[in-house]
DNA sequence: AGGGACATGTAATTAGTTACATGATTGT
DNA sequence: ACAATCATGTAACTAATTACATGTCCCT
C-alpha cells in the first residue's frame, strides 16, 4: 500500500489536512500498523490532486500557511475501494527488538531485563490508549481491527510478563561460560548448513 | 538494523553463503521479524568483507559459480555485539490486511470473509512450522523469540476465529444501508477534525 | 520439456527518510 | 526564553525491491 492509498483511506474518514492526515498515522487509528511522514504524504496529495481523486480546498488563517483540506472524489473513493479489494500483501514486520534477543546470549542481562521492562511499559500504554478510546459507535471494520490490535499488544504484554524471570535467570546462569562453538548449530527450520560442511 | 548487521547476525549462527544466509530470512528463524533479498545481501556481504568483519573463502562446485562461505571474524562479532547492545528503534509493522479491514464497510462481506480465512489458514499454518521445530537446545535467546512469536500467531489466530462470524454478520446486515457521512466521524484518540470545522 | 532449487551478482527503479526552509502562537 | 504545536513543502540522501543476466542439476 503506497502513500497514496493511505492518503484516500485517510480521507474517507473525514476531509482533512496534510497535517492531520500525519497524525492520524502518528498517533492515531493507522499508527498501529501503517505509516507515513511528512516526505511522503505531502507529494501523495498533489499526485492525488492532479489525478483527480481528491480536491483541494485552501482556507486562508492569520499569520500562518493557508490551510489545505484534501476530500475524496468520487474517483477517489472508487480508487479506494479498488486497491482494498486487490488482495493485500503479506505483513511485513521489522522487529529489532526481537533481533536483538535472539542474540541475548552475547548481551549483558541487565541490559536484556531493562529492554523487556521498557517493552512491557510499551505494551502497557499502548493497551490503555486503545482502551480509553470509544469505538462502539463506529464502523465495524474499524473496531475489528482495534480488537485485534489489543489482542496482540496482550498476548506480548502476557507472554513478556510470563518469561522475563526465568529468561534473565537463564541468561545471568550461563553468563561468562557460553561456547560460542556450541552456538545455534540447527537452524529454525533449515538442515544444519555449518553440520553439512564439517561433514564432507 | 541494516542489511548488514543482519548478515552479521545470521552468520554468528555459523558460517554460510549469501544464498544460505537469504533462507535464514525467507524461510528461517529470522522471517518473522526482518526482511533481507539477495539485493541488498550480497552488496551487504562485499562491504563486510571490505571492512574485516567477516571473511570469506570460495570452495570450488563442479559447473556452478563457486560457493562463497563467509565466516564472522572477531570484528564481526564485535560489531554486532555493538549493534545489539545499542537501544533498538520501534518496531515496524506495514500490515495491509488491517488497514483493508478497516474500510471492511465498503468491501464485500464475501471477500472480507476470504480475507480473514485465508488469514485463518496463514497463522496455523506458521504455527505449525514453529512447533515443528524443536529449539530445546538452542540458545535462551532463540527460544525466548520463538516463544514470543508463538504467541503472537495465537492470539491472532484465537481472535479471528473467535470474531469472524459476528463481524461477518455485522458486515451483510449493513451492507448497502450504510450512510457514507456517518462514517467515522470520531477519529480513534485524536480530537474530531471534521465536527470542529463545521462548527466553524 | 519444463519448473524449481542451487548459486552469484548488477542495474534500474522505486520509495521512503531526514534534513532543511519558514514562521506565528501557545504554553511552561 | 524555550519548546511544542500548527502548517506546508522541497531536496538530498538512503535503502530496498525488482528485473535482469547466467548456467547446471534433478525431478516429474
Amino acid at each position: 500500500m503506497d502513500t497514496r492509498i493511505l492518503c484516500l483511506g485517510a480521507l474517507y474518514r473525514g476531509a482533512s489536512s496534510g497535517y492531520e492526515i500525519r497524525k492520524q498515522f502518528e498517533e492515531g487509528p493507522f499508527s498501529h500498523f501503517q505509516d507515513a511522514g511528512f516526505g511522503s504524504i505531502y507529494p501523495a496529495l498533489r499526485k492525488l490532486t492532479e489525478d483527480g481523486l481528491v480536491t483541494c480546498t485552501e482556507h486562508a488563517q492569520n499569520n500562518r500557511p493557508d490551510k489545505k483540506i484534501y476530500a475524496l472524489t468520487s474517483e477517489g473513493v472508487a480508487a479506494l475501494k479498488t486497491a482494498i479489494e486487490a488482495d493485500p500483501p503479506e505483513d511485513k514486520v521489522r522487529s529489532d527488538f526481537m533481533f536483538v534477543l535472539f542474540f541475548a546470549d552475547i548481551l549483558d542481562p541487565d541490559q536484556a531485563a531493562m529492554l523487556i521492562d521498557r517493552r512491557i511499559d510499551f505494551h502497557r500504554a499502548v493497551l490503555d490508549g486503545m482502551r480509553q478510546c470509544d469505538t462502539r459507535l463506529q464502523p465495524v471494520g474499524r473496531r475489528f481491527v482495534k480488537g485485534m490490535g489489543e489482542a496482540i499488544h496482550q498476548a506480548c504484554l502476557d507472554y513478556l510478563e510470563a518469561h522475563r524471570a526465568d529468561f534473565i535467570g537463564e541468561l545471568s546462569d550461563q553468563t561468562g561460560r557460553r561456547d560460542p562453538a556450541s552456538d545455534d548449530l540447527m537452524p529454525f527450520d533449515l538442515e544444519a548448513s555449518t553440520a553439512d560442511r564439517a561433514a564432507e
